[in-house]
DNA sequence: TATTTGCCGTAGAAAAACTCAACCAAGTGA
DNA sequence: TCACTTGGTTGAGTTTTTCTACGGCAAATA
């Protein structure tokens, strides 16, 4: 009835961004992740927006939230929507600087295997510069800041995957243990190395194999397969490797694969790349340098 | 070539609306007014938006400034991203208070025909509580905080408008003076007051009136026709009026119509209602609150 | 029963956003 | 020609927003 002021304000943007976060997510705890602040924050940009919008959004639970069927209708609405303004930035971003990118990949991929291709790309192409960003799951090359993303995926490729390489996985360990090892039962009361990401790895090998040992969980875990590689090296025990991530050591001998049998894991390395950047030279250069040393 | 830091961090939302208002109006004032803040203020969002993408997105004239081709070829992405993120928000305050409504029209129809219908709107579903914002120009619905907008239109509608009412002016005064007007000739020598916001319509009038003055331009100006109307209403000369606008000055006797001439503007009062509001029962409500009393 | 998990609330600190006022340069117009 | 207007810029200072830190709490877990 009353004639307003104009032009009245609505939520601050931020507010909106955490509501969308945490909402899609289920959590205030992950949203605060995902926007690298404190729960805390997320909590008062959620209370904000209830109070401006006069309706609760989310019902607190002891343990974690829920949506309220309010926030539950309005969630797709706000995705979409910072979906697209995500996108617009990461086009922004490279349309203003083609020549860097960004890669998004496994920490173990991005120390193990990308270095080395990156340093081909590099002798190819030494004007464009990469990032290399390792996180632990496949980012929404849409919305988030990479233009390419390198995992392990299981199934049908889209069109705008590549394919890099099947995953395989063998034990491996130095010259030194491999030596004293002639059959595969001689696994039996060996020191065998574990990869926390890839607990299963030493059980699936072993179910594959004929004349195994049936104990594949005997010895220590790392979390990162680096570190596994390294005790490897260092002669702490036998590790299951995974084929691409263990070639430079093979090569180098640091590394011997004791015995014949490879194990393919239903699953490959998958390249895929952002919309904005198919079709850029520099994605062009990248999946050259990539698939070039492939099949060498 | 580095490993960088897990999420890098974009540019400021704000920074982002900013840039989005600004290529779109072509203006960092005309953005600084959109967005209810100083032209200083924009100009810092843009800079701070340009450094990150290390790119020029306008280039400065002396005279205004003027889009990139970089700033031209982002600008319809960011423009469709908050146009959705607009929506969104009003979705979730139409949602929130599906019993308030927000409607944003010409001050002279918020004062002068609106406020009466809402007052039949007000008997009819007193729980419905409305907002009346006065702006000069259209919203757009889908993005701006408003559920119904009412404006004059030429030309088609669309099938989401309703035609409220063609657009007639006539010459209007006081009593006293229409007593000494006996043909339109007798123009001559009054004061006609106008309306700055339409200010051809004397001449238009006149134009299509026979044996009318060639001059329209005499007499004082006011911006606002509720100035003219109160004006004309203390016998300060002759006002063009329009027709829904006096209606109720004609019903109380404070004005008279002096000569029988009604020329039709070709364009009407049209309402138009936010995609999100349609089908909702206030939106039912308000329909049968205007056009009722329309046709009475 | 102790611990952990995940959200809440508040206070204070840090960062962002905004205003203000002076300034510049190119048109405009008296 | 000289003052005025328009539209953007700049930097200092201020306000507002946003964030962190940290204690609290209640339920699930162990």
């Amino acid at each position: 009835m009353s004639v307003a002021p104009p032009r009245p304000k609505g939520p601050h943007l931020n507010a909106l961004r955490a509501f969308e976060s945490a909402a899609r997510l289920k959590s205030f705890a992950a949203a605060a992740n995902e926007l690298c602040v404190t729960p805390g924050a997320i909590t008062q940009h959620i209370k904000a927006l209830e109070a401006w919008a006069e309706n609760d959004l989310f019902v607190r639970r002891t343990r974690g939230v829920e949506l309220t069927p309010l926030g539950e209708e309005l969630l797709p609405e706000f995705t979409a929507a910072f979906d697209m303004l995500g996108s617009a930035v990461q086009s922004l971003r490279t349309k203003s600087t083609p020549n860097k990118i960004r890669i998004a990949t496994l920490p173990s991929i991005a120390q193990l295997w990308l270095s080395e291709k990156l340093g081909e790309l590099r002798r190819v192409a030494p004007d464009i510069s990469v990032s290399v960003v390792a996180v632990e799951t496949s980012p929404n090359l849409a919305r988030d800041p990479y233009d390419v993303s390198i995992f392990f995926k299981h199934g049908e490729l889209s069109s705008t995957e590549t394919d890099l390489f099947q995953d395989r996985i063998f034990p491996v360990c130095t010259p030194e243990i491999a030596a004293r090892l002639t059959s595969v039962s001689d696994l039996e009361g060996e020191t065998l190395i574990h990869d926390s990401t890839w607990a299963g790895d030493w059980g699936y090998w072993l179910e594959r194999v004929p004349d195994s040992a049936r104990d594949g969980k005997r010895g220590p875990t790392h979390s990162l397969f680096s570190v596994a590689l390294e005790e490897a090296c260092n002669g702490a025990g036998i590790l299951m490797a995974h084929e691409a991530l263990v070639l430079a050591k093979l090569q180098a001998g640091a590394l011997v694969a004791p015995f014949p049998h490879k194990v393919s894991l239903d699953r490959s390395l998958v390249m895929d790349v952002a919309p904005r950047f198919r079709n850029t030279v520099a994605c062009k250069m990248l999946k050259l340098a990539m698939i070039e040393k492939l099949s060498a």
